[in-house]
DNA sequence: CCTGATATATACATGTCTGTATAATTTATA
DNA sequence: TATAAATTATACAGACATGTATATATCAGG
């Protein structure tokens, strides 16, 4: 692949997180990434196709992130449960952390029918079901209830902290985790 | 208050929730409100102005629904707080709930300086509050740790219906609720 | 009815946005 | 070194953004 066309990919993802997608202009990103509209316009034709490709590299990054960090460092099934907070901390408290991509860009592009929209929500959705599959395997029974209530503390904290650095919403968010992964786990 | 004047905010502000506030040209919001531009910067100085008002109004409403709904509907503090995840599903499953405003403001405005983004970050904070003074009053010891948890369910579910309606998050995000306050109120 | 405030209609200045057209230039390959 | 591909430089079209200037119309109170 082009380093060129992954040089233009990173520029990108930095800027819509730290300015937001529709503040960015196409201009800005080719001056950032050292080079020219028309270079950028040949391997993305529009910049929806753009923000798509960011959006996917980002929460591709993200999964096989945590799923690398979970096989390296637990072993049993409910481990992974418990340990999971562990590396979303590490993830969200990392220096150059500025929110979950899927999260602002749904907020960003609000109607259900838009292309940025649908994608976001199906990245979410599809966290979920990481989450659920997690959950199952530790032996849980209410796998989809105890995944969707440990989505809504990750990003809720994922919120939290892109809205305030530092905030040390995680932290709580752990505790919480602990006692609903705990109860789970019994039933 | 003139009535051109809180037509517009209404506009304003429903404009901004299914389409985005970036998205959203005052000349969009002249057109639907039924008046001119002469007249919108005749009550906003600018359009930054008009968001920012836009997002007091929306965050008093819901503060003062919540208070009254609370106040007429429970007696005994921890009643409140037990009771405080009914009136949230009842507002987030709303037919006309698009998402809750600093949540999504604070998305499309990132930086950390920029005035929307400010006042979005108060109102979170200034919710968190109101929720650690329900906690207080309930007489859990750690009133500010257990809003920050229900705070991250609550805005989390608002986020997830936000990206897809009847998402039913509220639901699982009550049951967590009742789990960590039923602990925090043993403590 | 007349006057003053409020709102409208309309045009415009100025800037930025996405996306393209055209030509020059660098870079790689043979 | 010659040829082909990739990249740059630059200008521009057309749409839309915020905000303003100017003149007209509506409407209420005296």
């Amino acid at each position: 692949m082009s380093p060129l066309r992954e040089k233009i990919l990173h520029v990108a993802s930095e800027l819509f997180q730290t300015r937001g997608i529709n503040s960015t202009g196409v201009d800005t990103i080719v001056a950032v990434a050292g080079t020219t509209k028309m270079t950028l316009y040949k391997y993305f034709h529009t910049k929806e196709e753009l923000i798509l490709e960011v959006l996917q590299k980002g929460h591709q990054d993200f999964q096989s992130w945590l799923a690398d960090k979970l096989a390296s460092n637990t072993k049993k099934p409910s481990e992974k449960l418990q340990r999971l907070f562990d590396f979303i901390e590490e993830w969200v408290t990392a220096p150059d952390f500025r929110g979950m991509a899927f999260i602002t860009a749904a907020a960003e592009f609000p109607n259900e029918e838009n292309p940025v929209h649908r994608l976001s929500a199906e990245q979410s959705r599809q966290f979920r079901s990481y989450l659920s599959s997690l959950a199952t395997d530790a032996g849980v029974k209410d796998a989809d209830g105890l995944a969707l209530q440990l989505s809504l503390l990750i990003e809720g904290s994922m919120q939290a902290e892109q809205m305030k650095r530092g905030s040390g919403a995680i932290k709580y968010a752990k505790k919480a985790a602990k006692i609903l992964i705990e109860l789970a786990l019994k039933n």
